[in-house]
DNA sequence: TTGAAAGCGCTACCAT
DNA sequence: ATGGTAGCGCTTTCAA
């Protein structure tokens, strides 16, 4: 007994387990794997040595064995941004149980970082891939490759619409209607529009503050909306532009959280009050928007339920045998009112 | 030629660029793995067929005969902590050019999901770990098992002093020290403390704060230190509690910037200045630190750093035949004034 | 410089 | 219900 204990020091295998108890690896193997046929007599025996011997069955073993390797991949820009970091926790939580790790790779908004991260994930063997791409409008090769391994995976975040491929996300164009809509409720007049760079997230919000707009019958001249691009402290700039602007913006919809809490910043800098002066809502409803000095309100995009929904899409893609047809989810946003835009309305 | 490309569609293997050109596999594998007695001739066929049928090696049969996984699991308290989330980032961009991944387990600050985490990573056979440990300070069962295991690690954030084990971070002492000193210098005489109950690191911080007030024979009450809990909203009800203290404390040293942003809440709420009426300070230099209405002052941590350095002893760690011995590193804190803590000494 | 053989620890398949 | 055999795709060793 208690072989291979001694010189070197190596993890238990099976074999050691089966040869203690004189069965053979194969019954072994089957108990842990649950196999019917397995006497009970014989399975509490096994089991019983396993835990002595503290066996660990060998997942790179069963791996080559398999073609599985119970590892997922998940692709994003920045794991900084709190919306991406609790994506990752909601899929974490969510595989887990099943036995899944998740390996997290950053993209660091670059394209091309994007492209490497996923060849490498694809060079091992990851039983598939959650996405939130960096990619442009219009590439995707990557996409394509993805598929052409018959690898499996699910798109978050940022909607490629040629594509057809599983999606879990907020409509932009919803959330930049929604959060449009609410200023306009809340009877602003002026409402001005800090957008993204960010192509394929930012051209639907700025949609969505179009429309809601044009429904409303207001008309807003073009210098009304303006880049504010993706950084913490591109908001406060871009604000200060905006404020010059006559007659001055009664509200401003922001591409994201962070971008607003910028805009808050010159606005309140200027002397000028909020809501009241200048309403403000930001979209992502990221962990500290209430902790500002004027909390702020915004357009919720269920960043948790995006992880759970995109995670079981995509066990859904690698468990089933034939592969289903790619789905695409829309959540809905919510709205999330908090001081920066309670003004009466008129 | 391309073979395999049939039915199934199996991934290329060694073999088949082997057959291909006419050579064994071995010398398909001494080509990948830059061996040196080969043929210039040879190596450049075969690097050219590998190209063509874009081969790429199989990781997990490569694992099975080598026992080196080229994954390194990280273990943090939680992902949402942008804190922890940008030494994520650091790790794995510090280890991904020598091939390593990296999977990221959330404790949520629970020991008990902590070591079930840390179990599940043993199982994974990764090749090493970094731990910021939720555990108690004298649970410390858990690390020897890893130990036992004969498995590297390093600890990161929070220090388990009776541990004869590699570590990375920043004194806790010095951080409370830091602050504290801060305040004083500025003038403050009725410093309060709003700690965290999370022992290893709360406690450190809250050692720091006392000597500093001590070396200046600043003498307050205890009712001056009250526990803020570790959420972001804590600091808010913790500040109102103390400010109904007599005298009314004119500088709070705060556990985190989520705990000070908080407490910033509420003195505004009360009417009073910031920073005339209350200096605040925080630590850790979270992002949006600076984009709260009252810019906080506050420590840095270096975050990144301990990303990098923990990286790189555990790399050593690993690649090293014989195990160096455990080193804890230090990291000096820095002290970031904005304008929460702006006010004039005396 | 090249390659045949053995084996890493497991599972799949088919006898018994 | 149990187990022998044959791999999975690679690296290691050693002989040629």
């Amino acid at each position: 007994m208690a072989r291979r204990r001694g010189g070197g020091n190596r993890p238990v295998r099976m074999k050691d387990v089966a040869k203690d108890l004189n069965v053979s690896v194969v019954t072994v193997s089957k108990v842990l794997r649950k196999h019917p046929d397995i006497s009970p007599a014989t399975r509490k025996r096994v089991l019983k040595r396993i835990k002595e011997l503290d066996y660990q069955p060998n997942w790179i073993a069963r791996s080559l064995v398999t073609r599985r390797t119970y590892i997922i991949g998940l692709v994003v820009p920045d794991l900084m941004h709190s919306f991406f970091a609790e994506i990752a926790k909601a899929i974490a939580q969510k595989v887990r149980p099943k036995g899944y790790i998740v390996v997290i790779a950053n993209s660091d908004e670059d394209p091309k970082s994007e492209r490497q991260e996923i060849e490498l994930l694809l060079a091992r063997r990851v039983d598939g891939m959650i996405v939130a791409s960096a990619q442009p409008p219009g590439q995707t090769g990557i996409f394509k490759r993805i598929r052409g391994r018959e690898m499996p995976f699910v798109l978050i975040d940022r909607l490629f619409p040629t594509l057809d491929v599983s999606y879990v996300g907020v409509s932009d164009e919803a959330i930049g209607e929604m959060a449009t809509e609410h200023l306009i409720e809340r009877g602003c007049q002026w409402i001005a529009h800090i957008r993204g760079h960010q192509i394929t997230t930012g051209i639907g919000r700025l949609k969505g503050y179009r429309s809601a707009l044009e429904r409303h019958a207001l008309k807003v001249p073009d210098r009304y909306v303006v880049k504010g691009g993706y950084g913490d402290t591109t908001g406060y700039d871009t604000m200060k532009k905006l404020l010059r602007v006559k007659p001055r913006p009664d509200g401003v919809v922001c591409y994201n959280d962070p971008v607003a809490a910028g805009a808050i910043k010159a606005i309140v800098e200027a002397g000028l009050d909020i809501p009241s002066d200048i309403a403000v809502i930001g979209a992502g409803n990221v962990r500290y928007s209430d902790l500002l000095r004027i909390p702020l309100s915004t357009v919720d995009q269920s960043s948790g339920l995006i992880g759970e929904q995109s995670a079981e899409l995509l066990l859904e893609l690698i468990e089933s045998k034939r592969r289903p047809c790619p789905q695409k989810i829309l959540l809905s946003p919510k709205l999330i009112v908090r001081d920066s835009s309670k003004r009466d309305g008129f």
